[in-house]
DNA sequence: AAAGAATTGTTGCATTTGCAACAAAGGAGT
DNA sequence: ACTCCTTTGTTGCAAATGCAACAATTCTTT
């Protein structure tokens, strides 16, 4: 558990913990590490989880299977990312989401029960674990909210200029670069590359924006 | 104080909590109830919110404003209903939206930092209210989930396809009420009410569903 | 420099969509 | 039954979209 430390460190779950304190939370804890192969599947849609996990070594896949059997992948998981935790902390019968090992990699799995729970010798920590895991899924949802305002949009350019002007804002500049590719961002928006292509050009000729690759300019 | 006791009891952040805690539960946790007349600004956006509000007399509505001036309604609030909890618990910087009363209301407000934080008397209590707020929090996770996957649908007929069989996998049934207007259905997909009348018979007439008012059967 | 791969832009076309206007059906109250 | 109002369905049409195929550009490798 030891070469772990390091790396659950910059999980957001540990946000704020020492170093010193990790090792001996993690075992308060009741954290446990488990190793998978290339291709295994980590968390089987369908059953039930109650334990959060960090992926420390190696990287994996969150997929859903849709109706007609197509595998859509939902998001990559790389070191000291967390997962299953908004499903752990719902409570939630069933998980729908299949996460798979693309490489070999070791993942963290900690018992949420023992993260809201109490004990005897280390509950401060408790709560900025909890504070930390209730800022990640809010963070999240707020996220999604984000998202949710740009997929409500109903044409393509729409959608483009509120996540333009979104993340100008964000940033706080009309001049930025995003950090997606054509491809990527067609994906993010749910449309297809090459109308939104053709609305970007559009758009450029209407004078709304400018751009070369990845890098936009907003206009007034 | 008292009186909304009752009320906060049917709240999801109170679940599992004894009537007779409640009372004593609030004063610790320094809950404060306001009034609002109608049209009051609750939340205002682009300010920074610290406590999570509970609804306890009246309804109001979560609001936000696009870049040309549009206030977009974003939810109704009644009693009982938690709001800004998210943006709370995340510790954002400003609130993105506005919570507007629709009537003459009442809400009473607590201190996230009393929620996550400690005391002598109640660390029980904490608990439950702790692992409520995240529940709560990871349920809508999970809502937006399911929405985000309707909404990244291209054409109209997969929204509604996606939505109709979620729901009836949900209830376990392939005949079903679901609990939308045509308006409100089409305005859940982000789909223009006419088209998504037309998709509709069109599915019915290839043998997909049938449907009376918002009774609907699916098909295989 | 040349070749090859990946990314981005363009265009034609059939389909879908939003929008507006109107028709039909259903409900509530008199 | 009758009116009024709300909800739901239908249709014409211009615009937007997905899709496919291909062109242009950029990047990498040799």
């Amino acid at each position: 558990m030891k070469q772990n430390i390091k790396i659950l460190k910059q999980s957001s779950l540990f946000q704020g913990v020492e170093e010193n304190d990790l090792e001996a939370m993690l075992s308060c804890l009741g954290a446990a590490e488990r190793k998978y192969r290339k291709n295994d599947v980590i968390v089987l849609a369908g059953t039930k989880v109650t334990s959060v996990g960090v992926l420390v070594e190696g990287n994996a896949q969150i997929t859903r299977d849709d109706a007609e059997g197509n595998r859509a992948i939902l998001s990559e998981l790389e070191k000291a990312d967390l997962f299953a935790e908004a499903y752990v902390a719902a409570g939630s019968a069933e998980i729908p989401v299949t996460v798979i090992a693309t490489t070999e990699c070791r993942i963290v799995w900690i018992p949420f029960s023992k993260i809201v729970g109490t004990c005897s010798s280390a509950c401060g920590f408790h709560r900025i674990l909890v504070q930390n895991m209730m800022r990640v899924i809010a963070v999240k949802n707020i996220m999604m909210n984000e998202k949710m305002r740009i997929l409500s949009c109903k044409t393509t350019k729409e959608k483009l200029m509120t996540y333009l002007s979104d993340y100008s804002e964000r940033v706080g500049k009309n001049r930025f670069k995003i950090p997606f590719s054509r491809n990527e961002l067609a994906d993010f928006l749910s449309v297809d590359r090459s109308a939104m292509s053709r609305e970007l050009s559009r758009l450029r000729d209407e004078g709304y924006l400018d751009y070369h690759k990845n890098e936009f300019v907003l206009f007034q």
